[in-house]
DNA sequence: AACTATTTATAAGA
DNA sequence: TTCTTATAAATAGTT
């Protein structure tokens, strides 16, 4: 659907996938939105970003995620998801989360490595102060602007595209009481279950 | 996305909304997985159908719904899904889901008692035995056919539409790995929880 | 963020 | 019902 075929295996160009995630994931919500309200069914979505953050659909009539869950765990006969504040299960997810913030960080270094590699090399042969202090100056604000980017990755109020920017484009394109369920691209800050 | 435009809301032709359901559940689960797939998103998907079965999606990477409803709670701190053998949530289930059997199977009747009531009428004013008869076994036969449909609706192994169609049409038109996920229209009999 | 050429999904018909 | 096809909708690549 689109200017030519794409096969579907993971997107490697980053900015490309993120574009593709945003068009893709409001296309889905829709579509589970559609059919939970023609075929009157009760529906569950919840979606991870590669990045961490959270989105998650439930149709009206299910009234919230909890009642699907349970339903299903119902259905399922699925063992308990325990929970507990006996924190084992969630230093479990800690340890995961953290595992998956390092592999992100080592990579974005990785970048930022070469990048000041290249600028080095390429200030040495040019011999010229003027452009070296450019070319400095100019990783340093590439390098800021990579780390930032890794804080934002866990942070539950970072945005992966502009929020207000998403709704006003549904409220736009569709009547106001369309989409009568909670869209919310959050997720809490890990480090802060262990004070609950 | 057909030969007219739709309005999104309910369905009310029953056969209608059933094969709708099964269009685009079918292709709300293969976009799920490629946004999936695509983006390297962790995404777990639950659809009840308006009779109770279940259908289910979760991307390879999550490996359960598990561990996907784990992240969820994690994420939003939400209660947790308490599930124990103490009963009492599971009873409250089981109500609820006798409350719902128990709509259905009242309006099911209803439509069966007004169509004996029209054949009554027919037969009454027509007073011709020969047809009397047929229309009385035809009520009957179309009553045995609510009956059967109304228990069918909370058998875990009913088809709501052909499997087996539906589990060959995929592997003609996908690869034969495409669909690394699993599919499960099911629903264990709920009086069976009892006994675990 | 928009645009549009194409592909894909699917509503209605056979 | 299963299959077909005209049409609507989604979206990949472009600007």
């Amino acid at each position: 659907m689109g200017r030519g075929k794409i096969t579907i295996s993971r997107i490697e160009n980053k900015t490309t996938r993120q574009v593709t995630f945003a068009k893709r994931r409001a296309g889905l919500l829709k579509k589970t939105n559609e059919l939970s309200v023609l075929c009157d069914a009760q529906i569950g979505l919840i979606i991870f970003s590669s990045n961490g953050k959270m989105y998650e659909y439930c149709s009206a009539e299910a009234s919230s995620m909890e009642n699907i869950i349970k339903r299903y765990q119902l259905a399922t006969g699925t063992r308990i998801v325990e929970h507990h504040n006996d924190s084992i299960e969630i230093l479990q997810q800690q340890l995961e989360n953290l595992q998956r913030k390092e592999k992100i960080l080592e990579q974005e270094n990785g970048q930022i490595y070469h990048m000041i590699k290249e600028h080095e090399a390429a200030a040495a042969l040019a011999q010229h102060h003027q452009a070296q202090v450019t070319m400095e100056s100019k990783a340093e604000d590439e390098n800021r602007n990579q780390l930032t980017h890794v804080f934002e990755q866990f942070d539950p109020f970072a945005a992966e595209e502009q929020p207000s920017s998403t709704v006003l484009q549904l409220s736009n394109t569709l009547p106001s009481n369309f989409y009568p369920f909670r869209l919310l691209p959050t997720q809490p800050n890990l480090q802060d279950y262990s004070l609950n």
